[in-house]
DNA sequence: AGCACA
């Protein structure tokens, strides 16, 4: 059994992953990825020689963290496949949230108290800024982009953060059926266009994921590409 | 392989 004997927990523990991603795009993906599953409220990741190629993913519910264990289990990512369990810890942002939170041994409690208080109303220490809300938003598409533009295989993309690269982007499209590349241009950052095999496979993931946020002020419009 | 909250 691959989850081994770990009682269910909103948090997912995620080892075998690439040590030679950077720490802050790790994330990123990560969030990415996982937030098809539910409302992330937080990654944790840390590059330390007894942490590194390992992540945590807070999710708002265990069902969506079930779902994550099961579907993601060794999906390829950065050409590794994952390794999925239940976390065997709640996650401080889940602590602090329920009240419930309280400080290592190993540091002493100085200011406990009044950071306790700021805490309990703060329920998200989002490493992202799109965890205030619903991460994926399936009603965001804006209707303009896709009138008068006929199904095609081929998805434009718009509204990327500058940052987002064309992995990114795979680890998302690869999901759903028929993918077959995703294309950038250098010279024109914040779009890219997605190729299916067919158009009903194009829409099944632009319905999927019209107005993914990676980030809070991105969410990414989607339409069929013109001919 | 490795379960933390830089």
């Amino acid at each position: 059994m691959l989850t081994g004997d770990i009682p269910p927990n909103q948090t997912i523990y995620i080892k075998n992953l690439n040590e030679k991603i950077r720490k802050e795009e790790l994330k990123r993906s990560l969030y990415c990825l996982f937030s098809q599953y539910g409302r992330i409220l937080d990654v944790v990741a840390l590059k330390t020689p007894k942490l590194r190629g390992q992540a945590w993913v807070a999710f708002s519910e265990v069902t969506s963290a079930s779902n994550a264990v099961r579907q993601m289990q060794n999906f390829p990512f950065y050409d590794k496949p994952m390794r999925i369990q239940y976390a065997k810890e709640k996650s401080d942002c889940i602590s602090k949230a329920d009240g419930t939170y309280e400080k290592k041994k190993k540091q002493e409690d100085k200011g406990e108290r009044k950071r306790r208080a700021e805490e309990a109303q703060m329920p998200n220490g989002a490493a992202f800024e799109s965890a205030g809300g619903p991460t994926v938003s399936f009603r965001q598409g804006n209707a303009s982009a896709q009138e008068s533009v006929p199904p095609n295989n081929i998805l434009f993309v718009q509204n990327l953060p500058i940052e987002t690269t064309s992995q990114m982007l795979q680890l998302l499209f690869v999901q759903y059926p028929g993918f077959k590349e995703v294309r950038m241009i250098e010279a024109k950052p914040g779009i890219a266009f997605v190729e299916y095999e067919d158009e009903v496979q194009a829409g099944m993931a632009m319905q999927h994921l019209q107005g993914f946020k990676i980030t809070a002020q991105n969410p990414m419009s989607i339409a069929y590409a013109k001919k």
